[in-house]
DNA sequence: ACACCAGTTTACGTGAACGTCAACCCCTTT
DNA sequence: AAAGGGGTTGACGTTCACGTAAACTGGTGT
């Protein structure tokens, strides 16, 4: 697959492709001689996750921390311990950040009810309720 | 409250807090002939709001959209109908959000196990397992 | 052979979200 | 009166995450 099919597909552009590659975020088919950049289903699900990090709030550096995480070979030298204790700090960070959404959501939501109830008060029964009927 | 009390609190620099407030987020008490700012409550509230958005991933931009929501005053002029049709727009992102942050943890949470398990193989029985004996 | 299209590198530009620094108050403490 | 200790307003600098344009290369159809 090449990078404006891959791009097209995500909804991206190929530059943020090969910037993403550049932060050593991506590691795409460099075939011989370097000509074109070749994309499998791997590096697409890498990328789905980049993005899925992105509209998380999450920062490239960080991204690119779990992916290492995700990434046997990349990890391979290091000490499996480490990993894990890391692993289950991000678990804990992706909990939070669960968590904290919940209370947004719950506090807009507290708002929304309190205006819906507005709405109901200022424009009074109108023909729509009767539609139904 | 003084502003760099305030930033002091939520772990953030003045800077920032003026940032805010120019980019529309807060409204602080300009005493009387603009002295100095003073933070109230509603002021700290709508700070951490920011604070929590940001955390999550969103824009100040759209931060501000939601706070607008949240504020009575800013939406007197507006019509009711389309502030609360907003809100259940924002509601619904939030659920998604919350959705894709589940499906990231779960992702993470599989690799977490299969390494767990290979830190088993790796380092069989130590002392530590017959420590609490 | 030539045009054309897609991909590549290089490099400068850009918007968001602040950081940093200078210069200037205002009040209080000594 | 002089010296500090915040607070305030510009204004320029900086980092991240790309956008954009230029110049080049490599295969493909005619």
């Amino acid at each position: 697959m090449s990078i404006s099919n891959l791009a097209q597909e995500l909804l991206i552009t190929p530059r943020t492709i090969r910037y993403y590659e550049e932060m050593g975020l991506l590691t795409p088919f460099h075939h011989e001689k370097m000509s074109q950049r070749l994309y499998g289903p791997r590096e697409r699900a890498r990328l789905t996750l980049v993005l899925r990090g992105k509209r998380l709030g999450f920062t490239l550096a960080e991204i690119k921390e779990m992916i290492d995480l995700y990434d046997i070979d990349r990890t391979e030298g290091l000490q499996l311990e480490r990993t894990v204790a890391y692993g289950e700090k991000k678990l804990q960070e992706l909990e939070e950040k669960i968590q904290e959404l919940i209370l947004l959501k719950g506090e807009l939501m507290d708002y929304h009810q309190q205006f819906t109830e507005l709405l109901k008060k200022d424009e009074p029964p109108t023909n729509d309720n009767l539609d139904n009927r």
